[in-house]
DNA sequence: AGTGGTCGCTAAACTGATTTAGCAGAGCAT
DNA sequence: ATGCTCTGCTAAATCAGTTTAGCGACCACT
């Protein structure tokens, strides 16, 4: 692709000035003492001539390709992964970067020719992503130069960004809380599995903790907690029918995510009760379909897009090595209500 | 990153030979007259170096960079947009190529800046992809190399790759007729902007042809056909609410996609009828949520994976011009019965 | 002895940029 | 006239590979 296109020595050759001039001109080098018609006559050849540096050749001398590797462990059985790769895009392109992208699908072959290739074409810097907000061990090839976690932590004390969801965790029980429940709020997704390891999961455990932060200081206890093989739709479905054939009925249901919270409106369909009227629900995640639901869903999205962005801008523009807490913004809807009667 | 690498200068100086000898090696050029003893040689001075061979420099020379641009409209924020590029990322892998992906959100400035940026890194070939099957201009600057539309097809002649709708109509249709449907099937989605302009989409028109070729030839017509503004759940909820107020209730409902199926659910749970006892449903795409909702839902898959997967063949392996159908698989769901007695 | 061919290998050019080191000429002071 | 600095610019090296052209040694044949 793009052959005969001009060169810098032909932009010098219309000049009438030599490469090095025109090199300092097209890169504004200052400290040089090049005159102003100088300067015209080379924008003015490279205009002409559509002008563009070979980039190839740029980073063989510079070292620098203006290139950022994304590199995550599994892009395609999780739609959030679309917005994280977007706002990455956005801030890579803001710095006139672009992005290579490649998966490792969680196998250490693929991991590894995923490094090398990104390696061999010289990457100014790579985001490591993870699909779950996860703890995780950094390959050391990549730790040559700069390194960004996205979605992760490690304990090389590498900069990194993951979603406050303890954050999320206290303000999804102060809603509750604010609309006058107390003694009757369920939460369904336990999982210990999740909330133990940290390679697994960070997000159960620190949406946990911010639920009991926040109910705590109210004073408030847990109606009941269920425990979730999976966070499923099946399983938050299966949770909900428990919860119901209890003798106490909640008047409202915290769901680690979505997908439970989607299987609990089923079992409350089914069971012929409505929300909120009968029960307020609230989850976390902002998947699409807490939108598409009837009633639609309250819940904390994930901050995916700003994710990203804000990795590249560790990248790019240097940052601490403590891990960035993106905020994730409760979406108030139609799945609340105070408590009935 | 990367600095202190062995170059391929020192790998000539290990084993006693020239940087041409090195080179020819290592390429495995054929007809060259090294002896066996300076491949050995050769091999084990890269191999005790852990030479890896620079890429700017190869691609200086060579024009190639094994990298391909994966450009698309706003294919990566979309749910789907995973697997396409998941796909494409597979087949690049096997053949020792990276992607560099970038999105144009359908704007003209960032896509001039796209198309700049890949074109400035050399890139081997273009993947144009499109969120939504349908006809599209390619931009004249990519027309330098070789180019693949991906999900889209054009006038320019160029290869391309889009799912097969049309027998995915024919697949649902016959998936209904099969099970005994005739006089009551009714369908939800039609929508002529969709239909009409094929920039918009051309998979409304082909789904729907399929579906009426499937019924004419059965000699079946529809009992009713609803249009929606838009695919999303609410439409869907809307025009079945529509249906379950004629006379005749319907037997099964074919939906355009998923979901409109939902919201159709949504409606039909309301209206306290079961499905598929009381009705079949029966749509397109396999969204995520099909195999969520219960009952789960017959559906046509959309083959990302796939259609990612052959535009990176149709590019590196040469292809030909016209577009490459890709089928899209029955999902056969508990969502389908026959018709109650 | 001279010629021609094959074998095994290498020197040097080349890709297109950046960067270092330095040159020619003008102006000024001594 | 000499030395000095400053101005405006350029030659050449450099990055790390690929590729072209060709060299010296050895052998066979006339």
């Amino acid at each position: 692709m793009g052959s005969n296109r001009a060169t810098l020595a032909d932009v010098a050759r219309r000049a009438g000035l030599s490469k090095t001039a025109a090199s300092m001109v097209l890169n504004g080098r200052e400290g040089t003492r090049l005159s102003a018609e100088a300067h015209q006559r080379v924008f003015a050849a490279a205009e002409e001539l559509g002008y563009r540096p070979n980039l190839a050749a740029r980073s063989l001398r510079t070292r620098k390709t203006a290139t950022i590797a994304f590199v995550s462990d599994i892009v395609a059985t999780t739609r959030f992964a679309g917005d994280l790769i977007r706002g990455a895009l956005d801030a890579a392109r803001e710095r006139d970067h672009v992005l290579l992208i490649t998966e490792t699908q969680g196998d250490a072959t693929f991991e590894q020719y995923a490094i090398e290739a990104v390696l061999d074409r010289q990457v100014d810097g790579v985001i490591y992503a993870a699909m779950a907000t996860r703890r995780l061990t950094v390959p050391p090839a990549i730790l040559g130069g700069p390194v960004v976690l996205l979605n992760a932590t490690s304990s090389d004390g590498l900069p990194s960004v993951v979603p406050d969801d303890e954050g999320a965790g206290r303000s999804v029980a102060a809603a509750l809380l604010e609309l006058g429940h107390r003694d009757a709020i369920a939460l369904i997704g336990r999982n210990r599995l999740k909330e133990d390891d940290p390679e697994v999961s960070l997000a159960a455990r620190a949406r946990l903790h911010g639920i009991r932060q926040a109910l705590d200081e109210a004073d408030v206890n847990l109606l009941a907690e269920c425990f979730c093989a999976e966070w499923l739709p099946e399983h938050g479905y299966a949770a909900m029918r428990g919860l119901l054939n209890k003798p106490k009925r909640p008047s409202a249901i915290i769901c680690m995510n979505d997908r439970l919270a989607f299987g609990a409106y089923q079992a409350l369909g089914e069971a012929g009760l409505s929300v909120p009227e009968d029960i307020s629900v609230i989850s976390f995640d902002d998947d699409p379909i807490a939108a598409w639901l009837r009633p639609s869903l309250a819940t904390t999205a994930l901050p995916h897009e700003q994710m990203g962005r804000r990795a590249v801008e560790l990248l790019l523009d240097g940052g601490a090595a403590e891990p960035s807490l993106v905020a994730m913004p409760l979406r108030r809807r139609r799945s609340l209500a105070p408590p009935a009667g």
